[in-house]
DNA sequence: GCTAAAGCTGACCATTTGGTCAAGAATTAA
DNA sequence: TTAATTCTTGACCAAATGGTCAGCTTTAGC
């Protein structure tokens, strides 16, 4: 009779919720730091305040931890991924890409490094998604991409290095953060400094690709090729 | 009257330094997947094909192997960095940057992965490297491409940005090669692939930055600002 | 107020961890 | 050959690992 446990459900009493947020934010943390083997249940517990057991009680186990951390960060992303199609402005929509990439960076940081880790350690647990969802969601973006291309609307660049140069310029500002703010000798960057690097990664993709504007060349349709 | 220990000396024997090799070679491995905490001497032991026992022997402690490979990835690293001057022209050096960076992603991979883990996880064996040398490495660098802005030879970027920017998306292809295999639905990627990113990293780069050769503008000095 | 469910946690377990050591095997120097 | 040095490794150690469980307390529904 008990209703069917959804796991990405939120359901439970108020102090289930409030405690497996505390663990969540605690693992998420302990996990990017070191690593899904490095990371130890006793070290979570203490950054989460409660005894280990209490940990295991509400998770489970280390695995169980460890693949909800990465599956909520999976939806975090989700989130991200509005749909773009080739009538859209491409300046726009790589705009509006590198910012909400930046933003992830900025809003998640531990979650960003708990991916890059998952990545570098091979991606035990997220290979399927990698080449499946992951991998469909870059192939359509990719396909928008060469029909601009194909109008002219930018330079015919291959449309999967480009989302992957995005992808890297933006994170390294979460994964790398220890080694930009010891070059930057700053104690954290700022939304100011956040705002500058956006505009520097919009600049030079949008001017780097060769990116038109539709109204430039869309609106005289035909007369394409124009130096 | 033993000879002083310069630790980044190669001395000892053949047999010393055959083994030392091997388990320098599989702790890179091991480390680079894992991370410092989630790597094993066991793990370690097992993938050189020696007892443990044999790996603390030649090693000392998993402190010292650790920041052994550390030191010889920043020696790798150091070969890299040759000298430029506002004298050099931009294109090149850019390009030569991008180039010699994503063959160091080529060649090696777990040593930058390595690298990519101990940053990930707050960088606490570099710290002093981040903030003393590299950080003068990076000053000097963006000196010199502050200089070429003033002289109308790329748009005034933020350099350190720029710098930034070339590391992310050329350290990428090692650190998230889990990720790029997954989506390009590839086994591995070859030269031909490597020559194509690198090609279009530099294009984007330099274009995206507003290189201009230097003889269409240093040659006709005085008559700057030629839109 | 009673009862059932949910929450809590110290004690405990087998395994693995980094590291030591002693004793023997192989190599090298004389 | 001999003596010194280097190499090799299984046995061992205290500490930490992920995980179990029994028994307790607290909360929620009636």
């Amino acid at each position: 009779m008990a209703k069917a446990e959804h796991p990405s459900e939120q359901e439970g009493g108020a102090i289930r919720r409030r405690n497996e947020q505390a663990i969540l934010a605690a693992a998420e943390r302990v996990f990017a730091r070191h690593g899904y083997r490095g990371a130890s249940l006793q070290a979570i517990a203490e950054e989460a305040g409660l005894p280990k057991s209490n940990v295991l009680y509400y998770m489970g186990s280390k695995r169980t931890l460890y693949v909800r951390l990465l599956e909520r960060m999976m939806e975090r992303w989700n989130v991200m991924l509005d749909d773009i199609s080739a009538e859209d402005d491409p300046a726009e929509v790589l705009s509006a890409f590198i910012r909400s990439k930046m933003q992830m960076s900025r809003r998640h940081p531990e979650g960003s490094r708990l991916f890059a880790s998952e990545i570098l350690g091979g991606a035990p647990f997220l290979q399927e998604y990698l080449s499946g969802e992951l991998r469909d969601w870059v192939q359509s973006r990719a396909a928008v991409f060469r029909e601009w291309a194909d109008r002219g609307l930018m330079d015919p660049v291959d449309p999967v290095w480009l989302i992957f140069l995005i992808w890297s310029s933006t994170q390294h500002y979460a994964d790398f953060e220890a080694q930009v703010l010891g070059i930057t000798g700053r104690e954290a960057l700022d939304d100011d400094d956040l705002e500058d690097i956006t505009d520097f990664l919009t600049r030079v993709v949008i001017k780097g690709c060769g990116v038109r504007h539709p109204t430039q060349t869309e609106a005289a349709r035909g007369n394409h090729a124009h130096s």
